[in-house]
RNA sequence: GGCGCGUUAGUCUAGUGGUCAGGACGCCGCCCUCUCAAGGCGGAAUCACGGGUUCGAGUCCCGUACGCGCUACCA
């Protein structure tokens, strides 16, 4: 039992890959554990697999977790008394470890190749046994490993597993044991002396002293191998909690090829970090008591709970998503928005390097309540921020008998004289639809379409006024000489 | 195949032996309304299956099915 420590919960993405949204609940939910405790925060990049890792996805974890507010208290890039946090970087550590296990009897060395141990893995599965290394490298002598080393052969290095139960009482799920004899003494050293991933997350968290280790379900059968190793090492295991694992509309597990899975791509699309964070913390969690879903970072932090997450996998619901950027949305300030709209609506081409902020904020009040996605603000702006052509057809077919002519004199005689002022435009708009008689439905769409150029647009009153007399009018216009 | 973990509406979940099984997303309908949203109101839809235990089971036990994970010199 570790009692009376400072909490200290680590996120051990391996980088290759982006920061893909299944690391980035693990990671909130770390970083939920940790802060509210008044615990530390640890990234660490597990880059043992040398093959795959790259140095741009390990920025793409900086980005990702960044993005989503998620800043760590030690790390590779920030340093921290328990450095390096690279697993690159802590060979020599491992060795040493790997020296005593060997030192004590605890190890041996395997000369096998990876075609004998398929070879017997095969014989195993065909003979229907569990598929288990052997152990036949456990007593060679000085004099056959010399003969092996002459063949070539490097060897890999075997923990000896002791046969019996092993256990743990996992925080979110209770006790989780398994019998260690269908285990087989497995590789902690590589042939190419990097260590394997659960041998060196074991020296790594104890060295770092990590008191809890939280993350996702796919490691719980790790967790056997490592407790062993703790042992071995003759090392107290950190508590451990296992998370449920994040599933794809077609229940399969969250994959690369899969729809989008990388924070990045969120970003891209339009969803707000807020939401995103509001949306993977109720994915495998709840609060309880209550029935409220809209919450900020700092308020998940004091309601979160291990005992509260859940213990079946979740699948990754976009359209839950969507509704809670909506909300979110709409929480944000309309200079905030109007903000964060800018780069879109720049991608989008519809502003350049100079941005009138008043302006486009006064643009945002009106599309703030039904936009969804940030992506999104580009066709809801598109009217405000460039002419639209004029819908002859839609106008046409929408008149009928009625005369646009005369409509559109009315109202540009009535509005030239108005001060520019929603309530004043709406008054007089108002008072011609009352002299010509025109339905509701039809008088209304046929300014719409006149002056946003769409059936589709935010009120009419509010838009005009942000849209300016001049802009109004000259569109008005324009329209009643296209209808000729 | 073996081992592990799981299974409340299409989806996320509440629920810890006695509730009309609650909420949210989505879906459908109505209201509001100058369109679209937002908002309000209402509706359809759930305890995987089979056995136990118990006066009583979504809740406890066993089995089956299904899903997922692991079974690597990946993490």
């Amino acid at each position: 039992m570790i009692v009376n420590k400072i909490v200290r919960v680590r996120i051990a993405p391996s980088p290759t890959g982006d920061a893909h949204v299944g690391h980035a609940r693990t990671a909130l939910y770390d970083y939920l554990f940790a802060k509210q405790r008044g615990g530390t925060f640890v990234l660490r990049i597990d880059d043992t697999d040398t093959a795959r890792n790259t140095a741009t996805s390990e920025e793409g974890v900086y980005r990702g977790l960044r993005w989503l507010g998620l800043e760590w208290d030690e790390g590779p890039d920030k340093g921290g008394a328990y450095g390096p946090y690279r697993q690159s970087e802590r060979l020599d550590i491992y060795g040493h470890y790997v020296n005593e296990l060997l030192a004590s009897g605890k190890a041996y060395e395997c000369y096998c190749t990876a075609a004998e141990l398929e070879a017997e893995r095969q014989a195993q599965i065909e003979a229907k046994d569990h598929p288990r290394y052997s152990g036949k490298c456990c007593n060679l002598t000085a004099e056959d490993k010399g003969h092996l080393q002459a063949e070539g052969r490097v060897p890999t290095v075997r923990l000896k597993v002791i046969s019996g139960i092993v256990g743990f009482t996992d925080l979110v799920r209770g006790w989780i044991e398994a019998d260690t004899s269908l285990m087989g003494d497995f590789i902690i050293l590589k042939s190419s002396g990097i260590p394997v991933y659960n041998f060196a997350t074991v020296i790594d968290d104890h060295l770092m002293e990590m008191t809890h280790v939280t993350r996702g379900a796919e490691h719980i059968a790790n967790t056997f191998n490592q407790l062993l190793t703790y042992k071995a090492l003759g090392w107290t295991a950190p508590h451990f909690a296992h998370f449920s694992i994040m599933l794809n509309e077609d229940r399969s597990k969250m994959s690369k090829r899969k729809g989008a899975t990388f924070l990045g791509q969120y970003a891209e699309m339009g969803y707000l970090p807020e939401a995103m964070l509001n949306f993977l913390a109720f994915l495998g969690w709840s609060p309880g008591g209550t029935e409220e879903e809209i919450y900020t970072l700092e308020q998940l932090q004091k309601l979160f709970s291990l005992e509260r997450c859940t213990v079946s996998n979740a699948v990754f619901d976009i359209k839950k998503l969507d509704w809670i950027n909506a909300k979110w949305i709409r929480i944000l300030s309309p200079e905030d928005l109007a903000s964060r709209l800018v780069p879109f609506l720049r991608k989008a081409d519809l502003l350049g390097e100079d941005v009138d902020m008043e302006f486009l904020t006064q643009v945002t009040r009106l599309i703030q309540e039904r936009l969804p996605r940030l992506d999104e603000a580009a066709t809801a702006c598109t009217t405000f921020l460039r002419e639209p052509a004029v819908p002859v057809d839609e106008l046409r077919q929408l008149l009928g008998d009625n005369d646009a002519q005369v409509c559109i004199s009315a109202v540009i005689d009535s509005l030239e004289s108005v001060d520019w002022d929603e309530a004043e435009i709406e008054q007089a708009i108002r008072r011609i639809q009352e002299q010509l008689g025109w339905s509701t439905k039809v008088y209304y769409m046929f300014l719409r379409l006149a002056v946003m150029g769409s059936k589709v647009s935010p009120p009419l009153f509010s838009s005009m006024a942000v849209l300016g007399k001049e802009k109004v009018l000259s569109r008005m216009q324009r329209t009643a000489a296209s209808l000729y």
